[in-house]
DNA sequence: TATTGTTATACTCTATAACTATA
DNA sequence: TATAGTTATAGAGTATAACAATA
């Protein structure tokens, strides 16, 4: 007996649907990567420094819609792991770059593994025109709203 | 230059996209819910509590995919902003429920308003069928993976 | 003993702002 | 003084586990 007048419930928003679908696959996408030591926004880092040029930290920032502060502080971690390496970049000292360390290098194939077995999973209850069209618009609103997504590959 | 075996890289997944755009869109709509001086989670607590009967800690826990301490925590929140109470519900001394105050339930048509705002604004790059199929593959995909949305409205 | 809920602990992620060092 | 990066602080969210009260 719903009211005529009620206000929008949570499901009336697809913000919500989107949420609840992302943090579910996003937490299963978690757990697996925790077998290899690492989190998501690690394997995001990681990837995005896979086949590629060493690259400033200020760069992973813009690119990740991430502070400075918290790519400092992934990189820290990183770092720890010796899965990444700080190195002066150019004349000016205060620049830096970040780099894969071979053991990272070897690390970013089997966690693409995990992201295909993720998404395998994740998205099976779809058809593939679904799976398809959902990426459509998906890409279509990441650029609506200007989400540079790294251009890694 | 891609290489031919390189992995998979950020873009090729879906669970990138769909992370992405749902961070982008939550993000949004805290900033527009800070100003009511509530969280993103606090709103779906207030709004599963709202034109419904007092509804147990654990009940909620189930529906919205938390633990039991976080929503104890969350309630902390709501009770301490005079927003929600807590009633001992039942002849069992060890249950409890939750229930909207006054001021809590005058808050969710507010909210409700803001969460209309932040789905126009984080949609409207989409053509309204282009958001009704978003809506249904997001849909089918929570059902697939049994994501219980409150059964508020 | 089992169950409901709280509390303690810990970790990730995020943001702001103060800080260091270069320029 | 501006910029690149670090560090400090804080808060939200999550998870596990120990705990209290009740059944």
């Amino acid at each position: 007996m719903p009211e005529a007048s009620s206000p929008a419930g949570l499901e009336d928003h697809l913000g919500y649907w989107l949420r609840l679908v992302s943090n579910a696959v996003s937490q299963s996408f978690a757990r697996r990567v925790e077998a290899e030591g690492v989190t998501v926004a690690e394997w995001v880092v990681l990837r995005a420094l896979y086949g590629v040029e060493p690259m400033a930290p200020s760069q992973l920032a813009e690119r990740m819609g991430m502070t400075k502060g918290a790519i400092s502080k992934l990189a820290d971690r990183l770092v720890a792991k010796d899965l990444v390496e700080r190195r002066e970049a150019g004349g000016d000292g205060r620049r830096q770059s970040l780099a894969l360390r071979p053991q990272g290098h070897a690390l970013v194939p089997r966690l693409a593994a995990l992201a295909d077995q993720n998404d395998a999973g994740s998205f099976e209850g779809l058809a593939p025109e679904e799976r398809r069209e959902l990426e459509r618009l998906l890409r279509k609103l990441a650029a609506a709203h200007h989400l540079t997504a790294a251009p890694t590959a």
